[in-house]
Order: structure tokens, then sequence, then C-alpha cells
RNA sequence: GCGAAAGUGGCGGAAUUGGCAGACGCGCCAGAUUUAGGAUCUGGUGGGGUUACACCCGUGGGGGUUCGAGUCCCCCCUUUCGCACCA
């Protein structure tokens, strides 16, 4: 074999020995501490592109490196294998959904494997396949039991390309999460998950994932976004029910001049049909309802409305105010409806002004110019003017007097409002997971019995795909009335794939169960996940709705745990010219060419080496080349070392005693480096090593016995970043094939990473003007003492007086001269 | 508009706690080797200044705290991200 380091036969050697061994077969061991490692699931879209290797290099990177320090590692991989894509390819080539995913299954498998990435390929998890869908099924029925789940007819996210419904968490800036096309709204029926059952729960506990990133927990907060308040009922003349309104600021209500209505809200669809103010709604209802909400945004904030005709009283002061509806006031937000006070709230000040309302101001603060004289509303806290019997109360005050009052006399108390909104899992495409529920003419919504799941996706063959496909296959919508016997419908409807992802690394735990999801005590052991890494795009689709999941489980007894992810790390983009990289650019790097031209160490190497992981990564190929040579120069001197003569000795020198050292704080630096997410010092510290390990070599006599201990350690540090080469250069150096993965992680220690010479800076004024070589024992008073004997110090000081020495244990003397 | 994070050589970046700014890699320069190119090896590489030292400047800008600030505080600028008529 030449000298030369081939990666291509090298690689392809370890491959098989970890498949033919089984070596990352993962088994429970109650009495090992254990860490799971998880990484987000790919969808098979066809091939993995470069956001992937950079996410399972990393994750691969910790795993291996636990194992090795005697962890019990669960590190497994699946498929995100429903959605979208796969139909809408389907409908293009006229493939079926399920062999266009599992042909892509297939070929990113072969990639994963050609990475190296030590995976348990035994707990592999495909969510299309009805081993797992069915347990969605199945937590559908026990939610719907549970009232968790719930059909209501209401207006919806349509994505026109999608042709389906949308869920809010998959709506972006008024367009669709996928496809970026502009998102219309419907009137459907649908099922929805009641996640706004846990929302108070979901936000209480972000205060417990410490080990979260702070961005994540804040896009999460804002997105359940709580509102303290109250809710406050106003009486309507000639109409029975009054308008329910909620605000955040009860003690500014004696200055409401008015009441808004969200153009969508019921009392306004009602009045259309008024003689007299009935047409002008109706024309601009039905104009807002044309306006997307791009175009919305594009008026900037335009405020615009009309006076619906209709007319409330205030329940505190009992005065006549007009009911209005604009297009400011949202459906989707708390009642959609509002108490407009344009004194203190500048969007109600601008309308008041636009349309001639009363504007009158009730809260006096610093700065409030006259009535009158208003020039922008008010929002400060102050004391209350003009408010009856809270004259004179401050907001705070004011704010819980007034919410109490309005308990007493049954016209409203204080509330907390949420922005969350239930999950609408209802999709109306073919390749998802079947809704089990049953229509039948005489006894309803009927749920299908457990017994009976899975309720099976039929085949795709010869279907139409494309709008509701399931509504159009008789022999799937047509069945029996589980509680009646006789004719009934199933739903068509699919579930959102949000679903699959929810708990699918619970399955992992217990991959082949057909029981349950899961054996609980099989995921007592093996969750939480330890560490979750993935890219920050999920921190409000996915990231919320597992933890929705986690506690519904919790509540059907299957999970003990509040949160099931303990630390999450979110990787950063990969990049190239400043740009994500995306087909649609053009920028993309295949994996593929690069592990052929440079080998799948040398890419993983790179792609942890040459950025911090939570940032970008800028794609550059001579980086990677860099990277490549790393490998190649440590190769060779593992190569020339066996050349030396075995009896050679050297030790003793002071370079042996110096690279020892090095070699020990390597050790230091690479195991807390890992510890913290740090591959890419971690690396470079292996990289110090080896340039030291290079001169030793090279130089005069050079103790072998010493090198084969450093190379070694070498080895063993390499192996969670390039496990081919690792275990070559392991081999190599005599040790028992295949063993170095499978090794204990190198000790460090203290003692031999301890420097025997300290360098002491000697600082004049903060400016380091010179240094000195000492003895780490040294006290205080002697490097105090050094430092003003120093030839250059004396220069400095010269004609000067010292009025203070700071003296810095074992690192630094700092002498202040005047 | 609100909120958060970040700004360090030609480039990617390092500096875990307020204590030698620029580790490591890329690129570049010089040399060795080579018929040549490539590859490899050695040395150098923040700016100014000097034969060489000395010395001066330097972490987006301005101010402050401190013996000492890339790091802490205040103001400003820029960039990125999130939210965005949220009542």
């Amino acid at each position: 074999m030449s000298d030369r380091y081939e990666f291509e036969a090298v690689e392809q050697k370890w491959q098989r020995h970890w498949a033919e061994t089984d070596q990352f077969r993962t088994e429970m061991l109650p009495d090992r501490p254990k860490f799971y490692i998880l990484e987000m699931l790919p969808y098979p879209s066809g091939a993995l592109h470069m956001g992937h290797v950079r996410n399972y290099s990393l994750g691969d990177s910790i795993a291996r490196f636990r194992r090795m320090q005697g962890y019990n590692v669960l590190h497994p991989i699946g498929w995100d294998a429903f959605g979208l894509p796969a139909e809408n390819a389907a409908i293009k080539n006229r493939i079926p959904p399920g062999k266009w995913t599992q042909d892509n299954i297939a070929r990113m498998k072969r990639q994963c494997k050609r990475m190296g990435w030590a995976y348990d390929w035994s707990r592999e998890v495909t969510t299309c396949l009805p081993e797992y869908y069915r347990w969605n099924q199945w937590f559908f029925l026990q939610m719907y039991e549970r009232r968790l789940a719930y059909k209501k007819k209401g207006t919806v996210n349509w994505c026109r390309e999608c042709q389906t419904v949308l869920a809010n968490e998959q709506v972006v800036d008024g367009r669709c999460w996928r496809d970026g096309s502009q998102v219309e709204e419907r009137e459907l029926e649908q099922w929805y998950w009641r996640i706004t059952e846990y929302a108070r729960e979901l936000l209480e506990d972000l205060d417990r994932l410490a080990g979260w990133p702070e961005r994540v927990l804040t896009m999460q907060r804002n997105w359940i976004g709580r509102s303290e308040g109250a809710g406050i009922q106003f009486p309507i003349e000639g109409v029975a029910d009054p308008i329910q309104v909620f605000t955040t600021r009860l003690d500014t209500i004696f200055g409401a001049t008015f009441l808004v209505l969200a153009p969508e809200h019921e009392l306004v669809r009602r009045w259309q049909d008024d003689p007299e103010q009935g047409p002008e709604l109706r024309a601009f209802v039905e104009e807002m309802r044309q306006q997307d909400r791009e175009s919305r945004i594009a008026e900037g904030g335009e405020k615009r409305g009309v006076f619906t005709g209709q007319w409330a009283r205030n329940p505190y002061s009992g005065e006549r105010i007009p009911i209005w509806t604009a297009n400011f006031v949202l459906l989707e937000y708390g009642t959609g409806a509002i108490m407009a006070v344009p004194a203190h709230d500048q969007r109600d000040f601008e309308f008041a002004r636009k349309y001639d309302l009363k504007i009158r101001v009730v809260v006096q603060s610093e700065g409030v110019p006259a009535e009158g004289e208003l020039e922008h509303a008010v929002a400060d806290y102050g004391v209350l003017v003009n408010s009856g019997e809270f004259t004179g109360l401050s907001s705070e005050q004011a704010q819980r007097v007034m919410g109490e009052a309005a308990r007493e006399q049954g016209f409203g108390e204080a509330t907390i409002t949420y922005r969350l909104r239930d999950w609408g899992i209802s999709r109306q495409r073919y390749w998802g997971t079947p809704i089990p529920m049953i229509n039948c003419p005489k006894c309803g919504t009927v749920p299908v019995p457990e017994e009976d799941l899975p309720v099976l996706l039929p085949e795709a063959e010869g279907l139409e795909l494309g709008g509701s496909p399931l509504a159009r296959v008789p022999e799937f919508v047509n069945t029996r009335c589980p509680r009646c016997g006789g004719e009934g419908r199933r739903e068509t409807d699919t579930m959102d794939t949000f679903v699959d992802s929810s708990w699918y690394f619970f399955r992992y735990a217990d991959p082949h169960n057909d029981q349950l999801p899961y054996d609980p005590e099989v995921v007592r052991y093996w969750l939480p996940v330890d560490l979750y890494i993935g890219g920050i795009e999920h921190a409000v689709l996915h990231l919320i709705y597992m933890r929705f999941f986690n506690k519904v489980m919790r509540d059907l007894g299957l999970v003990k745990l509040d949160e099931p992810v303990k630390t999450l790390f979110t990787q950063g983009m990969v990049i190239k010219d400043g740009a994500k990289m995306s087909k649609s650019r053009g920028n993309t790097v295949s994996p593929d060419e690069v592990v052929e031209e440079y080998g799948a160490d040398a890419v993983r190497l790179f792609i942890q080496f040459c950025a911090p992981p939570e940032g970008e990564l800028e794609w550059n190929h001579q980086g990677l080349e860099g990277c490549s040579r790393f490998l190649r120069r440590l190769w060779r001197v593992a190569q020339e070392h066996r050349k030396i003569a075995p009896t050679r000795q050297g030790r003793g020198t002071d370079e042996s005693r110096a690279l020892l050292r090095k070699l020990h704080q390597t050790i230091e630096k690479v195991t807390q480096d890992l510890e913290r997410m740090h591959q890419n010092t971690a690396l470079a510290a292996i990289m110090e090593l080896l340039n030291q390990v290079s001169v030793y070599h090279d130089g005069e006599g050079a103790d072998r016995s010493l090198l084969q201990q450093v190379l070694e350690t070498m080895a063993l540090l390499m192996s969670p970043f390039a496990p081919h080469f690792a275990e070559e250069m392991w081999e190599l150096l005599g040790q028992p094939p295949g063993t170095a993965a499978t090794s204990s992680w190198p000790a460090f220690e203290p003692e031999l990473a301890r420097e025997d010479e300290i360098q002491v800076v000697v600082q004049i004024n903060g400016k380091v003007r010179s240094r000195f070589a000492a003895s780490p024992a040294i006290s205080g008073e002697e490097m105090e003492a050094r430092a003003l004997a120093d030839e250059r110090v004396q220069a400095h000081t010269e004609g000067k007086t010292v009025q203070k020495v700071i003296v810095v244990p074992k690192k630094l003397v700092n002498i202040v001269v005047r």
C-alpha cells in the first residue's frame, strides 16, 4: 500500500466494517447513563443538501464523542415522508407519491451511509408507513375523546398552489410557508386541535427551558402572545346580546367614544340587511373581503371604516356611543371588537381624526396638552380624569378597581387573551394520514373504533390527485357506521404533516411497538432528548407543536415529562456568494460531488471547522482543500513515525516535555469545546497540536514512544470528526482494527498539562512594555520586584513617580506612573 | 414602529471570568524541491515607522467606568433576524 492517504478505499473499508459489525445499534442499558442526541429528521425531497450535511455532521461528532465518554447514546434517523412535494411531483411526473418517496429515501440513505454518520438504522422511522401513521390516528382518537379535537366551520387560510388549508403557523406574511404564494380566506369545516388549552402552560414552561436559545424562546413567547386585560360587555340598542370587547387599558374606558368591529364580525354581517346603513356596510365588507393581506399592508396603515348605524352604551358611564366597522380591527385577535379611545391610542386617534369622532382625555400624565390640542395619542399611564367615581386613581389602581366593579355588576371581568389559535390540522390532499372519522346521517360524526386502525390510505394508482382526492375513491369513502351499522362516509381530509414530526422522536425509543405508539417505560429511559439540533426556521412551527404534543401525551399518561427537549441547538444556514444555497438561485454545492473529490471526512471537517456552528457558513472550496491537506499532513506524520527505529530515545528533553504538555492541553480544550458545541475551535486545537508534532517529529532526538502516544491520542480526538480517517490511523499505529470509535475518550491529566514556566506580562499604565519568565509558584511580591527591576520598565519610569502597582497573580503586573 | 442579536486583518473566524487582540484555516509574499506547472515543505504576513530596533495607531463611530475595555455602561450608525394595525 502506498504512503498516500487513499480516502476512497479507507472510507469504504470502514463503512463496510460498521455495517457488518452493526456497531451503532443501541440497546437500553438501565445501569448506564444515557445520552439522546437528535437531529431534525429530513424530508425525503430527493437528495441531501449542504444544510443536512452540516446538521448531521455536527450531531454525529457529539454522538461519537458522548459514546467514547461512556454514555449509552441514542442517535437515530428517520424520514418525514408525508407531504406535498411528493404529491406535486406525482402529478407532474405521473409517479405514485409512495414510490417517489421511497426512491428518494433509498438515495438519501445511501448518502447518509456514505457520510459515515453513526446512526442506529434498526430504529429508522418512516412516517408514511401505516405502522407509523396508525398512531397519528390513534392520537387523534384520544384527543377526540378528551375534546381536544373538534370540528368547526370558519374562515381558514387557503393556499391555491397547494390546494389545501394551512395552519396559522404556516402562513408567513400572508403567504404560504412552502411556495410563497398568496394565501386566501375561505369558509370551510375543518378539524382543529385545541392547542389553546395549553397556551398558558406552553408559555410558562418556556422559563424552564434553560438549554434553549433565547431567540427561540422569544419567538415562541411572541407567537403565543399573552395579553392581560379585561373583557367588557357593551349593551347594544335593540339587540339582546351585548358586544364583548377586550382591552388592556380598562383605565381609559371613560374615553371610549366609539366601538369598532372587524368587518368579518358576525354582528356586522347581520346589520348588512338594515335598509338605511346596510348597503354602505355591505359594500365596505365586500371590499375588505376581496382585499388580501398584502395590499392591506401596502396601504400603509391607512385607516378606513363605516358607521354601522348602531349604537352601544358604555356600561360604566351609560354614555351612548356609535358603533363602526373598520379595516384595522382584526377578527382573529381578542374578540374582534374594540372600544376606541382616541386620546390614548394612536390607531383610534387617527381614525377619530379622519371621521371627525369625539376625542376625550381621561388619563392625565406629563406632557398631555389641553384637549383639542392633541396632535397624537398619549398612551402613558397617569392619573384618571373625567372618569366618574374613578377619577383620581392611578392607571394601575383603576385597572384593578374597575375590573372588580365590572365583575360585581356582571358586565365584565379581568381576562387574559392569547394570540395563539387552535391548530387546524385538516388538509385537502392525498399524501397524508387519513383522519379516522366517519360521518353517519343518523349518528353524526363517529370515530373509527381503535381496533379498526389503521385507516389505510388507498393506492394512488390511477387516482386523480389534487382537490381532496380521497373524496373520489368510493371504496374508501363508503363504509359502515360503527355505531348503527348503517351507511356512513369517511372523512376525506388528511392530517397536516406537522403531526408526524410532533412525536417521531418518541417512536425512535421503541420503533417496532405494535400495541402502543411506544412503551412508556422505554420512553422513560431514553427521553428527554438531551440535545436537539436543527434550523431556526422551525422556531414556531415544529418546535411548538412538539411541545404541545408532549403535554397531551403526558395528560394521556404516556410520559411523565413536561418538556421533551432539554437542550436545543439551532445551527446556522449554509450560504454561498452571500445567499442561502437554493436550487432556484443556482448556488448549490452537491454533497455527492465534493465527497467524491475530497472524501466524507474532509467535508465533515470543513463544515465543522470553518464557522461557529450557530452562525452562517459561507461555502469556500479552498477552505475544504485546507481541511483535506490537514488530513494528509497528519497521515504523513503517522506514516513516517513508523519508520523511526524503535530503539530511539529522546525522552526527557524540553521539547518532549513541551509536546506532552501540549497534548494534554489539547485534550482538555477539545473536550471542553465539544461539550459547548464549539467544534470549530476544537478542530483548531488539534491543528495546533499537529503543527507542534511535526516540528518535534522532524527535529533532533524525537522520542518514538512519546510520538506513538501522541499520535494514538490524536487518532481518538479525531474520531468524532473524521471517523474513517481515525480508524485507519488507529490501525496504522498498531491498534486493534475498528476499535477507535469504541475506545474511551482520552483522559486529561492536569499535572501533565501544567506549564512549568509562566510568562508574566509587565504593563506600564496598561500598556505592555515587557515580560519575563517565572516559576508558576512565584509570589506577588516577587513579581512586583522583578517587574520594577526590569530594564525596559526602568527606562519608561525614569523621572516619573510610581503611584500604584497592580499584581494579578501568575499573570501580569501593571505599574501606574505619573 | 416594537423586540433581539451582531459589527474584530485581504477573507472565514479566535479571545470560556475585564488582564499579551488577531489562535486556527484560507489567501498573499519569499525561499527550498521540481525540466515546468501542480503538489509538498520552510519562513513571513493588522496599519504606520525603522537597515534593524524603539515607538505610534488599531476590534463600526462618539463618550464614560476602570490600574487595565473587543469584553461593562450611555448615545449614535450599519447589518441580520423575529414580530408587526395585538386593542
